[in-house]
DNA sequence: CGTTTACCTCTGGTATGGAAGTATGGTATA
DNA sequence: TATACCATACTTCCATACCAGAGGTAAACG
């Protein structure tokens, strides 16, 4: 059974407030890939008809976290292996450039911006908050796009990160979140010398680290995912 | 006004039918950006209610291709530039990596194929038939791709290719196709020739050429584009 | 003549009922 | 006991009716 909403009204339409609900839901892993989403019972909840829900189902199936199967019932969508391995090279393609044009040129105090990121990345580690991790993990991506004044690049990988992100939730006891912060400064470093050639190496290699437990998280749970 | 539907039904659903219509209507550019998109007006052309058509408007949103303003209309969207330039930015990423892959080892008979096209291009090229150079276009970009034996990567491109199909689709007579082809040329010459540096080299630059013709399109139909 | 205001119309947004398809579990039959 | 069949209770899908907000229009007012 799922939770109650919480039913303030901010000025939104009921479409984008059911369909940001269960946005939410799905990429933090509450919801897991392959449960039943009922129109009904969910309108039942919100207190709304079912029309609306149906309609935000349907957004959340063009990105792929629904599977509307008619007469038979919508269900979270399952994750695809192939298109995390897939957007996991479109990364590598994308950020090996982005890595090179900031180690060619970095901003004027992106290295103490970075440091400091890279601080609280190792204190979130310690204090086991994978969640938050993660969040600190694509802010530091993202960071260097922006640096590279590649934003409008990032918010497209960023589409299509939806299903890695879902992953990276569900395996947080696997990883090894300290090996990746190294990774991280050891990304940094090289920029910061201005040596692409080791930044591009550095980034690529991360982004492989990146899904090292996707094996053993697929065998423990193979329901959860797709092809 | 707009031309009535082909109203035969192939067993898929109604929302569905509607969705392919238009999707196919938007991205040939026979609906041009900003164009009104009522309801109303589709559903009684197509012969349904407005439930199924509202639903597929929906999904076209969520790609992109339309516009919905509560209680004021829905739209055709606007070509956003920066986004046509972020995907852009992605390809060349994205592509120099595969056409790297190629060249350390291409197909058994990749060279024959790949001939194969290019002739095909120059054919069409010369036949003026700039929708069909489009879609070989497509295909070449494509076969490197799964030749890369990076087939889903190459889907998930292709998703976030809509708006510059639609771009390029607006501005057939302004690029020079018979330039494109010769490029295409170099890139598989560098490749075939086992260089992957200079076929690296040679899809950057075609990936920055083939939108050489944008701000003079900008200038000319500044209605279709937005940012 | 210019400005304001009331209203009217058209838009998308939501609610509800029924139609059509599918899974399920029980029952009759071999 | 195993299998085919069927009633039934779901599901999504579509049609219809009504609602609320945005814009335009024209009348009323200064």
């Amino acid at each position: 059974m799922i939770e109650k909403r919480p039913s303030i009204n901010p000025g939104l339409s009921t479409v984008q407030q059911v369909f940001d609900w269960l946005h939410d839901m799905i990429l933090r892993g509450k919801l897991l890939p392959g449960a039943r989403l009922s129109e009904s019972e969910i309108a039942g909840q919100v207190g709304v008809s079912r029309q609306p829900v149906r309609e935000a189902f349907i957004r959340l199936a063009g990105q792929g976290l629904a599977e509307i199967r008619p007469q038979r019932g919508t269900f979270i969508g399952r994750i695809s292996v192939r298109e995390v391995l897939a957007v996991r090279t479109i990364r590598e393609g994308v950020e090996s450039d982005i890595v090179r044009k900031v180690a060619s040129a970095p901003p004027a105090d992106f290295e103490d911006r970075m440091r400091t990121q890279i601080a609280r990345q190792r204190q979130i580690v310690a204090e086991g908050d994978m969640s938050g991790f993660i969040e600190l993990d694509n802010l530091f991506h993202r960071s260097f796009a922006i640096a590279a004044d590649q934003e409008d690049v990032w918010k497209r990988i960023e589409q299509l990160t939806a299903q890695m992100n879902r992953l990276r939730h569900l395996s947080v006891q696997v990883f090894d979140p300290a090996g990746l912060v190294d990774q991280h400064e050891a990304i940094l470093d090289a920029v910061l010398q201005g040596d692409a050639q080791q930044a591009e190496a550095a980034i690529r290699h991360h982004l492989r680290r990146v899904l090292d437990d996707l094996p053993q998280t697929i065998t423990t749970r193979p329901e959860l995912f797709t092809d």
